[in-house]
DNA sequence: CGGCAATTTGACTATCCTCAACAGGGGTGG
DNA sequence: CCACCCCTGTTGAGGATAGTCAAATTGCCG
């Protein structure tokens, strides 16, 4: 019996395609792994060598500047695909926002599974396809929003992808009042909208205050005001 | 004989994964299309009715926000792949920069085809899987560069991708002068980058002024100082 | 040559960044 | 168990970058 059997994401990542022979092929290539937060994965610019499927937390997908800048390009959770396939260094670094559990191939070995197994493939090419519709719509944001736009879009987008990712894909009930625990430290929902530290604090205070959202802890977020926060997010 | 024979992209499009016969069969469910500048080929939200291959000529992808502000979220020329296949509502609309030639296929004859070739369907995904790597370089744009580095860098990027586009895949002299007809108004750069017209107007005079690029006329630039520009994209 | 749209230029302003000081809270060690 | 410390986040003041509004200029097309 492989191990994926028991994977908590076996029906909604790119494994979905194969059938238990497949699967344990598969897994026989496969190593799961536990990253602590903070620890990196892939370095910016080394030669891509392992791909990996998040069974478990939070990661970030980041380029920076030779002066230190950083912008988040990505972020992933439970069941996303990480890393680039098919030749081609990685031009971004994949770091642990939390303690995470992703199951690791090596490229080459997973290139040549990959090839020999178009369903697979095909799930690889929607959940890219998928990648690249959230990437641009980011871009509208980093490029045309303002500062508090920023900040109202950032928890809207949260907050739905948090719940797609805990499993409630058919129903997520809008105006209702939701709780999320943020992944993140204040620098890097910074280095995710563009912004410094100190704007995205000021943003939240002042939602806090208009009485859109609460802040309970560092980390936690409660918004009292759904359609007030879809307003802020223009 | 299968007009795919004289095509220009033929080698260099996804079609290039086909052998002859399998690329009969598609060019009988494909046709051409000539698009003036300005044409719009795909509305933004729109259901992904139609997919396609550049032949020629350049198109944006852009979104627009409710008040107006336009986003452009990436810029294809020939050979490149336009459209979202599998399902969903295309989140950006498409429109044609210069006169331009597309080869367009039904989104769902496409998707039927592609299925059932995987060697396309590969194809699509290094396409699609490199689109995401450059898309995501932008960001790094987007969010953390000033303006004189977005204008620099966006200058170093067209001539780097209208070269490749031109076919001198193999060499790509960067020290020598080079010289590109932009097919962007200051207004496109300007969606393109994340700034206003007038901060774009200002910076390419200013690049003008210190000698790094020469603006013979309003769709062309010069540039007379490769290192320079480097210096300046950061 | 005139008209029109795109672009440039100028003056002023607002937003966001920078630098700096302060506050809070979670963990550690006494 | 409490006090302290360090890290993260907040708040404040001032400044710079890019945006806004307006006018002048260019160059393209009939």
């Amino acid at each position: 019996m492989s191990s994926c059997d028991l994977c908590v994401v076996r029906n909604r990542a790119i494994c979905a395609a194969l059938d238990p022979e497949e699967l344990n092929a598969l897994n026989a290539i496969g190593r799961t792994r536990t990253l602590k937060a903070g620890e990196a994965l892939i370095w910016e610019g080394e030669d891509s060598v392992i791909v990996a499927n998040v069974i478990e937390g939070a990661l970030k997908l980041s380029t920076i500047t030779e002066d230190g800048r950083e912008q988040i390009v990505g972020v992933v959770f439970a069941s996303d695909f990480i890393g680039r396939p098919f030749g081609g260094k990685s031009g971004h670094g994949v770091t642990a926002l939390t303690e995470a559990k992703v199951c690791a191939f090596s490229r080459a070995d997973f290139d040549a599974f990959a090839r020999a197994h178009p369903q697979l493939e095909h799930k690889l090419l929607e959940r890219t396809l998928g990648e690249l519709d959230r990437t641009r719509r980011w871009m509208l944001l980093l490029g045309r929003k303002s500062a508090s736009e920023k900040v109202a879009s950032f928890l809207l987008e949260l907050v739905e992808r948090l719940a797609a990712a805990n499993g409630c894909a058919i129903e997520f009930e809008k105006p209702a009042v939701h709780h999320v625990t943020l992944p993140f430290t204040r620098q890097q929902v910074a280095d995710l909208l563009g912004l410094t530290i100190e704007t995205v604090s000021r943003q939240f205070t002042r939602l806090k205050n208009e009485g859109i959202i609460d802040l309970p802890s560092r980390r936690d977020v409660t918004i009292l005001d759904y359609d007030g926060l879809v307003a802020e997010a223009a």
